[in-house]
DNA sequence: TTAAACTTTTAT
DNA sequence: TAAAAGTTTAAC
């Protein structure tokens, strides 16, 4: 007898849940099913999800029965098993669900979810005198439209009161709903034409002109011409041209090749065509080294052979590109792929564009920005990996994820950015620091560049635990710009400034002018005031869901707060006092933007910062505009840092240098340091020296000597000094629980409670609670918890324990309804 | 995420 | 007292 094994299919879902779900595989599709496949299942007998087969066993669950996998959507997994043990070391690494690195790691398209459809029940009474007026309404727009979905329906009666009025009418038996799951991952078709059966033969093709002549259909045998041109005169060479290039090509309608089509002479067939391949030939243009890249280069091949890491400092506009692109050489030699992870501002146009000409269509671009389609078909051209194509993956963090096989380098491209870590949503990952958990399990070598690490990657490069290479030249000989500090509480005291511009700053911007050069000005603030206050009693409007003040932009003169979008009309009178004496206070890019107008009045001027850069092509116009010499002077906020390169700049202007040193975070030296490093390296690039002016209130400040001899050792040392005295990474490392809840007293509590639970067992090492510097967020009011763990082999215990703890003390302690959330190795 | 089940508030 | 609105919890 043969006895058919019962499989069970552990299935990750898209939800914040901690583990997978239990599903039975039907018995017909035993053979089929596969871990990393996508399958389809329902939740609570309603909706159906994507979910992935995490693994599949014998084990029957016990305490329910399990239900069964509804569908199979792919043929081969779409996850490998190295991908999956890679998102469970994630979720434990930092302390998140399964599911929730699912959701970060797949494509949208490749993630379903069904939809509810209602329609009316065939034969019901719509007219029943017992209805209410909500499902009398309701089912006069289901009688007029048909069946429609329960977003939509919301979008025509309201969220109020639909799910119960609908239910009710369910129950009553006048409508169904249903489920549909629609695949939303649509591939690209093409028509293409070849000749017909009326035209495959030299005689036919003659006769067929003949005919076209005799009906005196021009524009056909026109287009018959340009066809044959495209695919020459030869008898049995089955030629095939794309029809929207020979509509163009022979600026024929689509109703000519239809025509012909009819006769037989053309036939049209439709295929599917990828989105990503440009239609340009792989480019390969030839690079050279200089002897300082070359030596940097080998170096980096010899650090290689001790350690799996290397950190390479190269100073800013040392070309550190180029000998990325002649390692990347040596790995696709060797028949592997690379991961090239940039910050996502960075991924410039520029920057892929010189990446294509090195290595032609093998570059693969992948980022949220990219269209959801596009996305879809760079995930399954790296899963097919094919040795060739697409084995130059070029992305932003989530290109971490992307399926690869034979994963030989990854480079990890200004490593100290910070957008390499995920605030919100879990999982709270950091990019560089998963990379390396990546590149480990395929054996593959990792390279961290950047012109000013992270304190933790330089500490690992001295401690011995990666290997370092340092690149001190600038390509093409450039020297390093000439950085001016100036004290503008001079200017201030003597009514020299000119709005926010000191004497040193206005003279350099007009003799820059005077010679056609280029000049970039810093401000860290978006908008044009951050205040908008009552000169009377001081009050700054304030956002009505966050404890921020609101910003005030002059386009569309509104307040907006930055952290929840909510905007409100300046106002008139204040709002505690009446008076109308209102000042604005403080100044972000947009004020810059004016001030220098008024200034340089002929001067062309051009903000870069989120507000400007909301279209996709917004970016990369403002880009080329100052390439191009359109615009004159650029300002902008830490957009203006990364991934641009221009020749023509000579001065560069930091407005504010303390609005970053003050910054109330650990960071906030490093970060300084590393932001006004990157900013004055933007100035001065080939042949001209460039002048950088930092204005600040605080002039002797220690940071400003170490900035002005680009000595990143010196400040390293200082700040690493910093570090051990109060404790902080790279010497602890850090955890941070948050409370959140729409109760301050409520949210203060748990958060307490937690703290008190967690001192028990970890004493010292817990910190808080205390109120962050934004208290409230979208009417939720936060308390965070600080961990300070040492560095053990413990840790990761540590952590879970700390959370199940937490957890726990929420629960019993009847916090129910205080959200929490945990941040690993914040930043 | 999502929706049923449960609790609290509000209107009649 | 019922309906509406708001919360909580488990999903296999």
């Amino acid at each position: 007898m043969v006895v058919r094994e019962t499989l069970f299919a552990d299935v990750i879902l898209p939800l914040g849940i901690s583990g997978t779900l239990t599903y039975r595989v039907p018995a017909a599709w035993n053979d089929m099913v596969v871990t990393g496949q996508r399958v389809v299942v329902r939740l609570r007998d309603r909706k159906l999800f994507t979910g992935i087969v995490a693994r599949l066993h014998n084990e029957a669950p016990t305490g329910y029965e399990a239900k069964y996998i509804e569908d199979l959507l792919d043929e081969h997994p779409v996850v490998l098993p190295v991908h999956l043990q890679f998102w469970e070391w994630m979720a434990s690494y930092y302390c998140a669900g399964i599911g929730e690195v699912m959701t970060a790691a797949l494509p949208p398209a490749l993630k379903l979810t069904s939809e509810t459809k209602v329609a009316i029940e065939e034969g019901a009474d719509l007219l029943d005198p017992e209805f209410g007026d909500r499902e009398r309404m309701l089912l006069e727009v289901l009688a007029s439209k048909g069946a429609m979905s329960i977003g939509d329906l919301q979008k025509m009666m309201g969220h109020a009161g639909l799910q119960r009025t609908l239910n009710a009418l369910v129950k009553k038996r006048v409508l169904y709903t249903a489920e549909t799951l629609r695949e939303r991952f649509k591939p690209k078709t093409a028509d293409f034409v070849t000749l017909g059966s009326g035209a495959n033969s030299q005689e036919k093709l003659q006769a067929a002109f003949e005919e076209l002549e005799k009906r005196r259909a021009i524009k056909q045998s026109e287009l018959l011409m340009v066809f044959l041109q495209f695919t020459g005169w030869d008898e049995g060479r089955r030629g095939e041209v794309e029809r929207l290039r020979l509509q163009k090509a022979g600026k024929a309608s689509a109703d000519v090749v239809n025509g012909l089509a009819e006769k037989g002479i053309f036939n049209v067939t439709t295929r599917e065509v990828g989105r990503l391949i440009p239609q340009q030939m792989p480019g390969r243009q030839g690079r050279t080294l200089s002897p300082a890249q070359q030596q940097s280069r080998a170096a980096i091949g010899e650090a290689w052979k001790q350690k799996d890491v290397v950190l390479l400092h190269g100073i800013t506009s040392s070309g550190k590109t180029e000998i990325y692109a002649s390692l990347i050489d040596d790995v696709l030699a060797e028949g592997k792929q690379v991961l090239f992870l940039l910050p996502e501002i960075a991924l410039t146009a520029h920057l892929i564009e010189r990446l294509r000409k090195y290595f032609g269509t093998r570059v693969g671009v992948y980022h949220s920005a990219f269209g959801d389609n596009e996305r879809v078909e760079v995930w399954r051209h790296v899963l097919s990996g094919q040795p060739g194509e697409f084995d130059v993956i070029v992305g932003a963090r989530s290109a971490l994820f992307l399926p690869f096989s034979r994963l030989g380098l990854v480079i990890v491209d200004e490593e100290h950015d910070a957008s390499y870590k995920q605030r919100d949503p879990a999982p709270r990952y950091q990019a560089r620091d998963a990379a390396i958990v990546l590149a480990r399990r395929f054996g593959a070598r990792v390279l961290l560049g950047s012109a000013t690490p992270s304190l933790e990657s330089y500490c690992n490069a001295e401690t011995g635990k990666y290997g370092m290479v340092k690149l001190q030249e600038r390509f093409g000989g450039a020297s390093l710009p000439e950085i001016v500090v100036t004290d503008i509480r001079a200017g201030i005291r003597e009514k020299s400034m000119k709005a926010h511009f000191g004497d040193v700053l206005v003279s350099e911007m007009r003799a820059a002018l005077e010679r056609n050069e280029q000049i970039i000005l810093f401000q860290n603030r978006r908008g044009y005031s951050p205040l908008w206050q009552c000169y009377d009693c001081g009050t700054v409007p304030q956002c009505i869901r966050c404890d921020v003040s609101l910003t005030y932009h002059k386009t569309g003169h509104v307040l907006t707060c930055h952290y929840c979008g909510y905007s409100a009309d300046p106002p008139v009178a204040c709002s505690t006092c009446g008076s109308t004496n209102l000042r604005m206070l403080g100044f972000g890019t947009e004020k810059i933007e004016e001030d220098i107008a008024s200034l340089f009045p002929e001067v062309r001027v051009q903000r870069f910062d989120l507000d400007t850069t909301r279209s996709k092509s917004a970016h990369q116009r403002i880009i080329s505009d100052f390439e191009d010499g359109r615009i004159d002077i650029l300002v902008g906020t830490q957009m203006v840092t990364k991934g641009l390169d221009f020749d023509n700049v000579s001065v560069v202007g930091i407005l504010n240098a303390d609005k970053l040193m003050n910054f109330p975070e650990f960071r906030a030296m490093e970060r300084s340091f590393q932001l006004m490093t990157q900013v004055a390296g933007r100035a001065g690039r080939r042949q001209r020296p460039g002048k950088v002016i930092i204005q600040t209130y605080t002039p002797g400040h220690w940071l400003f000597p170490l900035v002005k001899a680009n000595d990143y050792d010196g400040m390293y040392r200082v700040e690493m000094a910093e570090r051990k005295n109060h404790y902080y990474p790279p010497y602890a490392r850090l955890m941070e629980f948050s409370f959140r809840h729409a109760m301050e007293p409520l949210a203060e509590s748990a958060a307490s409670a937690a703290a008190g639970v967690l001192r028990q067992v970890y004493g010292a090492r817990i910190h808080g609670p205390v109120t962050p510097l934004v208290g409230r967020i979208r009417n939720q009011f936060i308390r965070t918890l600080l961990v300070k763990l040492e560095r053990s082999s413990e840790i990761q215990a540590m952590k879970e324990d700390m959370v199940r703890l937490v957890r726990q003390s929420i629960k019993m302690a009847d916090f129910s309804g205080v959200r929490m959330s945990v941040d690993v190795d914040p930043e």
